[in-house]
DNA sequence: ACCTGAACACCGTTCAAGT
DNA sequence: ACCTGAACACCGTTCAAGT
């Protein structure tokens, strides 16, 4: 890559995480350019998707979710560990605004830029659960692909205005029915 | 109201169903006019905002919720009751593509065209929740807010492509969280 | 090889003018 | 009282032309 084409990507990806940050997923592409003083269509040549743009800006996090699982499987016990991991799955998650919907998109799509990163996030967390059903922990009747799934709609409940204070406590309901009988390590126990 | 001017509106409700059916709660304006064979303004005269289009469309429902919840609250086990309602409340929010970030949005601004419904909606919920917490079937640390929020949650996922399929079994995941030691009354259980 | 101006087809919103 | 054409400011996407 030409160092004029280098400068322009890295810059248009620092602006691009602002600009996200500000308005969320569905940022406008032209006002990204606008802000990084770049030609729209030199956006499109280095990001031809949004999805591609966003991909870039998330693969680091999403994959370091999944280096973090392995840390915690060598870890404590398997019902901490994977409740532990949701959280910070959670987190993740929520750092964009609108990034659930696009999670929920790229799992089920294989073309999608973001596919890869959501399946390794996906394979991770199905190892945790699997070590917490070994245990007994963790309810049977779940899979890997609806943990994923809750992760998603818990993070989708903290985007939401009105739903966000509610958030850290229906985490707990809801990690409460993944990890049946754990009292220990979810939010609340650990806050009195 | 002008003779005129009602066709239009009723004409303009008609087509806004299927067009809102098709494209979801974000859907063009501009078509549903253009398919109503109405000039835009027209459409902006009957409903000044997007949100006032689909109070009316989602209002008829979800005062049928309500109703639906005093008819529950008078039969069968308090457990029953809520599992039964809250099923019936996740699919009327599954009704349009997109209607679970407008739930959010209205439940949390008293401006809101949509607010009066989901006031009404959440009351009926409360209702319902503490007869079931009164009889020892519900978790306590649960209020009316936040089973809307769960309703949305869970109408939420349905509405992603992806996790459609998971939905169901999410729902009696969730379920038995809200409503512990229930065995009877769920999708899984009434399937067997 | 890379960047840009300019166009295209869309969108929501609003105003002045018509009947 | 109600409806409409037309404009405005946006958006995503793409092409031909520049260096």
């Amino acid at each position: 890559m030409r160092a004029d084409a280098r400068k322009n990507r890295d810059h248009l990806l620092a602006v691009a995480r602002v600009v996200v940050t500000e308005q969320g997923a569905d940022a406008s592409l032209r006002d990204i350019a606008r802000r990084a003083d770049v030609a729209l269509p030199t956006l499109y040549r280095h990001f031809p998707t949004r999805e591609a743009l966003l991909d870039t800006l998330l693969r680091e996090n999403f994959d370091a979710l999944a280096e973090r699982a392995v840390e915690l499987e060598a870890s404590g016990s398997p019902a901490e560990a994977l409740g532990t991991w949701l959280r910070e799955c959670v987190a993740v998650a929520r750092e964009y605004r609108g990034v659930t919907e696009l999670m929920a998109a790229a799992i089920g799509d294989a073309d999608s830029a973001l596919h890869a990163s959501c399946v390794t996030m996906r394979a991770a967390g199905t190892r945790l659960l699997a070590r917490a059903q070994a245990a007994g922990a963790a309810r049977a009747d779940l899979d890997g692909a609806e943990l994923f799934a809750l992760v998603a709609a818990l993070a989708w409940l903290g985007d939401q205005g009105s739903f966000a204070p509610r958030a850290d406590h229906l985490f707990t309901v809801v990690a409460s029915a993944v990890l049946p009988g754990r009292t220990d390590g979810d939010a609340e126990a650990g806050r009195h």
